[in-house]
DNA sequence: ATCATAAGTAAGTATTTACTTACTTATGGC
DNA sequence: GCCATAAGTAAGTAAATACTTACTTATGAT
């Protein structure tokens, strides 16, 4: 052959056979991808595929794996929960962190879509590790701001649900069904609507009463507001 | 042949052939559909299929659009918004009949969201009468409870995916992700749940302020409350 | 420089897939 | 009762698919 052969490693080999495995399995789904496909995108033949993974479907398993071990969104969430701010910053926080990974790169929701659809084996350790684990650090959160009396008894798992479904949802319409062909929102605008909307619906009685009176002395930008979180309730977090 | 041979007229074997295909495609998606099961399925030879349907694109785009011209999900929500009845009676109204519709059949959200993964030609045209129209429609409604000074000033299809994003997450979370396996709401708390989180969320500053007086002396569950629905409104909903 | 070994491939195979062709048979209008 | 027509099939085909086998070659340790 024409061109120099360069050999890598058979651990750098399968790194790039399941980078592009993954970017396949993303885009076309499981019985939508071929392992012709992916030794193509790779560029390697078909058998060297079958040497590093005994079948697609083991090959298949792995990316899921890697995708699983690799990102813990239970992490990012509760980084950002005890981080402090007002519980509005908090929430269009972490409404922001979703809309804007999810436009960057749909890869993961689709691979967990497509999961979810195929009924894979994996599919429900893949959803509790990346999705139910994010919404169970919420509902901790939830919860001690409702023995603060900050937020009304509400189901903590319900309200994490209600919360980053509004979220969620809308950017599988827009990523996902082309909603951002007719109407682009920002992510600024989006974040912040939806996480007024679910924080006023979740205060208690006495909370809004007392965030009424406030807006009367201050529009609500003020850096002292009584609605700042105290760092010292972030034990309910963790 | 022993059995005795029964002919259907063209019309009725291509109904058949239709709905059989609508199953498999819903449970397995395009790719993961063979013209043999669908065959085999209805009771046919393969041949058959394509006697009535040129190829199994054409097949699959006319499952897709016998869906989408079967029901009309606007329609649904248009029904329950100009029923009458207080805003929370007509929210987790509309969330009731999400829920248990999709418990009953995930045939058509399956479809939705394979077609939507797949990139289908249709599936945009599919999610535009599917889901796009029903959420104009209650934005609709959002905008004259906005009007009436009820809601405050939020973006109404904003609002409108917020609410719908919360019930439809929900039930994706149950229904797809198997999340029912470790938590099993009952449909009445998490249609009263959601409906009840969204409005609070949506009321204007002075609703607020009067609901809050109002709960003092009845606990709001009295048929008189302030809070029902004018039927002189409902011109705001068609 | 040699060579064992790990990396890589060319050329398969059996099966499945979407789709076709040439033929058969039930049915209803006369 | 006849028969044109529409309903239905048996038996294919070419291409694609997951996977294998037998072989080649680059590379690093010696």
């Amino acid at each position: 052959m024409a061109t120099a052969q360069v050999r890598y490693s058979a651990a750098d080999r399968r790194v790039q056979i399941l980078e592009a495995a993954t970017q396949l399995f993303a885009r076309q789904g499981f019985q939508g991808t071929t392992t012709k496909q992916i030794s193509e995108h790779t560029g390697v033949t078909e058998a060297l595929i079958f040497r590093h993974f005994a079948s697609k479907d083991e090959l298949y398993w792995a990316v899921i794996e890697r995708k699983i071990t690799a990102a813990a969104p239970g992490e990012h969430m509760r980084e950002r929960l005890s981080a402090g701010g007002t519980d509005l910053e908090i929430l269009s926080g972490i409404a922001t962190q979703i809309l804007e990974r999810r436009a960057k790169d749909q890869t993961l929701s689709r691979l967990l879509l497509y999961s979810a659809l195929e009924n894979h084996r994996l599919s429900h350790r893949f959803f509790r590790t990346y999705v139910a684990e994010s919404y169970e650090v919420l509902a901790d959160y939830i919860r001690g701001r409702s023995a603060d009396g900050k937020f009304r008894a509400v189901d903590p798992l319900l309200a994490a649900r209600g919360f980053l479904g509004m979220v969620i949802y809308h950017s599988w319409i827009q990523e996902l069904f082309g909603g951002k062909r007719y109407q682009n929102f920002s992510v600024q605008q989006v974040s912040k609507t939806l996480a007024q909307l679910w924080l006023q619906g979740m205060l208690s009685a006495s909370e809004i009463a007392s965030s009424q009176r406030a807006e009367k002395f201050n529009n609500g930008n003020s850096s002292n507001d009584r609605n700042r979180r105290k760092q010292e309730h972030s034990n309910h977090v963790g």
